[in-house]
DNA sequence: ATATATTTTCAGAATATATTGAAAGTTCAA
DNA sequence: TTGAACTTTCAATATATTCTGAAAATATAT
């Protein structure tokens, strides 16, 4: 397998393979194409190199900087910006951490505290059945809150980097 | 909030939530329903609670079994199959786990295997950057899936748990 | 200021995913 | 066996998501 083939392999991979991820299938691959492209390159360069349109690579090119694993660069004589991916995995791995964290398990919580804080006192068995799960939800959804706010909030990942180590 | 109400808002809501997991609305919502539900109830039922088609109803259920995290229960004197979820928010987790770590991580081991074993050797210097890449990706990869495979694969979660309880 | 380069927005088109409902398949009691 | 009860399948439909491309907005050099 030739250089430039490994090179697509990947991308094109890395793509589908986003949207088991959550990503969709642009977002991923410019993600890809950034990480296995040394220097900044700009959007009309990915839409060439992806086949994608211009509004594509802007909308996705956002989101990338808004999870925080690209960067944005300017280059000095050239008015066009130029972007670069986070290479260092362990930085994305905190990054993603923290934003699935508050995507996934906050609205959950949301969820279980308004229904423990309006629900009117459980009377039937089925009530207290009802009432107790979501206690019970709501319990282990806080624990893996804190476990996820250790993770991907320290510092520099030491803990999750301590975590990992544990199984190494 | 009356009781019922609590009910329908938590099942409409997990349905909601469920997108951002990764699992359709009927099926979070059908999780849901057998969650709160004290007996086991069957497909007809379902239907008429969610008011959802019958093969909507079969396909999820067919994929919550898949995940294990729902049961079916069979009742003496009736042809019916019937359903109960899995109550303990424990064990879910550790499906949970196993699942996502097979559909998330094990793919992107197999590109990086793939491209590892079947690219010929780095010549420039771009190349030998992203052979770099791959080897890190690979090695983070891989040590996140001996941690998911020792907290959702030991026997009855002790692991999970005991990660937990660092920051309880 | 004006022209030009660049980025952003967003309605419509394309694509992908979820759902329905009825027909086909299965099971089982009689 | 037969046929009623129940489950599964799947083509058609509905819904949701993603993508395009051109127009509008913004930025910058002259």
């Amino acid at each position: 397998m030739k250089h430039s083939e490994a090179k697509s392999k990947f991308i094109e991979t890395w793509g589908t393979l986003g949207s088991q991820w959550g990503i969709n299938k642009s977002m991923a691959q410019i993600q890809a194409l950034l990480l296995v492209t040394p220097q900044a390159i700009t959007t009309d360069d990915i839409m060439q190199e992806l086949k994608i349109s211009r509004g594509n690579v802007n909308m996705s090119i956002r989101q990338l900087l808004d999870w925080g694993i690209i960067y944005k660069k300017s280059v000095a004589g050239d008015r066009k910006e130029y972007f670069v991916a986070e290479k260092d995995v362990w930085k994305w791995a905190i990054k993603i951490g923290g934003v699935r964290k508050q995507r996934e398990l906050n609205p959950v919580l949301d969820l279980l505290m308004e229904i423990a804080n309006n629900k009117e006192p459980a009377k039937t068995e089925e009530e207290k059945e009802f009432v107790k799960q979501m206690k019970e939800l709501n319990a282990f959804t806080q624990q893996l809150g804190r476990l996820a706010d250790n993770l991907f909030l320290s510092p520099r990942g030491e803990m999750l980097l301590k975590i990992l180590k544990m199984f190494a």
